[in-house]
DNA sequence: AACTTATGTAGGACAAAACCTGATATTCGT
DNA sequence: ACGAATATCAGGTTTTGTCCTACATAAGTT
C-alpha cells in the first residue's frame, strides 16, 4: 500500500485526486496540505511514498516547497501537478529533482499511472514533456533561459519585454528594424516561447523588470 | 432536484464537485463539460437549473463562454469558479450576468450553499466579494481601471493581455480586427496605458492572469 | 422629447512588423 | 590556425496592425 501525500490549495482538487486513489487498491492518500508549509511539516512527521504536489499556490510556491523537499527529504519523490501546461516550468521543475509533471487536465488514467510508477522508484515523463526534452535537447543549457541570449538578444530581449516597439527599438540602438526583427525571432526560438506578451511575462516573474 | 452542468477543463476539478454535489439530497449532477464549446452544446440541447462554469479554460475561456450564454440561454443562472483570488475579476463577471462568483479555494459548504442559492434564482455573494462591492459603493472614483471597460472590452482586454494577435481575437470573436483595433485603443484610452505590454504587466500585477 | 455619451461595429489608407533569406564578422574548440 | 558555430546586420516581400473616421443603437440626462 503506497502513501500518498496530496498537497493542493484547492480542496476541491484534492478531493478529486482523492477520489481516483481510494478506488485503487494499492494506493491510499495519507496526507493531505493545504499549502507548501503544511506539506512540509507533514513530511517532517510523517513518512509517505510519493507526494504530490501542486505548483501554483498562495503562500509558497511549488517550485520553492520542491526546493525545500530536496533538503528534507531528498528520497521522497514528488509528482507536480500543474494547471497550466507551462512548457519551461516542466523542465526546471526535472532538473529541481522531480519525478514527473502532470498538467491537472491529464486524464485520471494517467494521472493513476503517473503516481504509481513514481511511487516505486521510477521516473514518469508525459508525452508532451518528453518531446519538450528532446527539443530542449537541441540547445541545452543550465544556464537561466535569459542567460543563453548573447548581449545584443538580451539588450533586445528587455526593451520587448518593457513594451518597446520595434522601431524604437531600432533606433535606440542604431540599427535596422529588421535587425531587431531578427533578434526577436532568435529570442522567442531560444527561449521557447511565442508572443511579446510571453516575453514580458518572462521578465515579470523573473523580476527582471520590476 | 436541481439540475446542474459542470463545466472544467480538468478533470479532477469536475470530480472533486461531483463529489460534493452528491452528497446533497437535491442537487444531481446532469452534465459535464470540459471545454466552453462542450458547454454550450449541452446547452443547446439539454436543460439544467444551474451551470458551474471555471473561468479559465484553454479553448474557449470562461469570460467568452459566460458571454455566449448570455445569449443563447439568458435565464440560466451561472455560478463562477475562479482558481485566482477573487477580486478583480468579479465585478466585470457579476456585471456580464453571471449570479455568482467563487474562488476554488472556497471550502465545501460554500460551494454547495452558492450553488443551491443560484440554483433557487437567487444572486450568491461572498463575503469577500460583498466587501468588495460596498467598498466600491463607498468610493465610486477608486474604480479598478480594468473595471471601467465594457463587456466586449474586457474580453479584448484580456486576450490581448494573454499575448493573442488581433487577428486570433477577431477570429476568436467573429469581429473585424479593425474592430479589436478600436477596442484596443479604448482600453488604453480608459485604463491610461501605451502598449500591449502595459496590459499584460496590469495584468499579472492584478492577478487577472496568473 | 431632445441631447449626450457609451458601446459595438467596420472600411480604407497607411505604417509597422514578421518572415524568409543571405551576407559579414567574430569567437571558440581542438 | 582553421573550420564551425555564433553573433551582427539588413533587403525584399507579405502579412498585420494602427489610426482616423463613421454610423447605428442603447442608455442616461436635462
Amino acid at each position: 500500500m503506497k502513501k500518498i501525500l496530496l498537497v493542493d490549495d484547492h480542496s476541491i482538487v484534492r478531493q478529486g485526486l482523492k477520489n481516483l486513489i481510494e478506488l485503487e487498491v494499492d494506493l491510499e492518500v495519507a496526507g493531505e496540505a493545504s499549502s507548501g508549509v503544511e506539506a512540509l511539516s507533514l513530511v517532517r512527521k510523517n513518512t509517505y511514498d510519493i507526494i504530490v504536489l501542486d505548483i501554483s499556490m498562495p503562500d509558497k510556491n511549488g517550485v520553492d516547497t520542491l526546493h525545500d523537499l530536496q533538503h528534507i527529504a531528498p528520497e521522497l519523490p514528488v509528482l507536480i501537478l500543474s494547471g497550466y501546461a507551462e512548457a519551461q516550468y516542466a523542465l526546471n521543475l526535472m532538473r529541481s529533482g522531480c519525478k514527473g509533471y502532470l498538467s491537472k487536465d491529464a486524464d485520471s488514467d494517467e494521472i493513476i499511472k503517473a503516481i504509481r510508477t513514481i511511487a516505486n522508484g521510477k521516473r514518469y515523463i508525459s508525452v508532451e514533456l518528453a518531446e519538450l526534452m528532446t527539443e530542449q535537447l537541441s540547445h541545452p543549457s543550465e544556464k537561466q533561459l535569459h542567460e543563453t541570449l548573447s548581449d545584443r538578444e538580451f539588450q533586445v530581449f528587455f526593451k520587448l519585454a518593457g513594451g518597446l516597439s520595434p522601431t524604437d527599438i531600432a533606433s535606440e540602438l542604431n540599427i535596422s528594424i529588421k535587425t531587431v526583427s531578427t533578434y526577436r525571432t532568435r529570442i522567442l526560438e531560444k527561449m521557447s516561447l511565442k508572443t511579446n506578451a510571453d516575453l514580458t511575462y518572462y521578465a515579470i516573474k523573473n523580476e527582471l523588470i520590476a
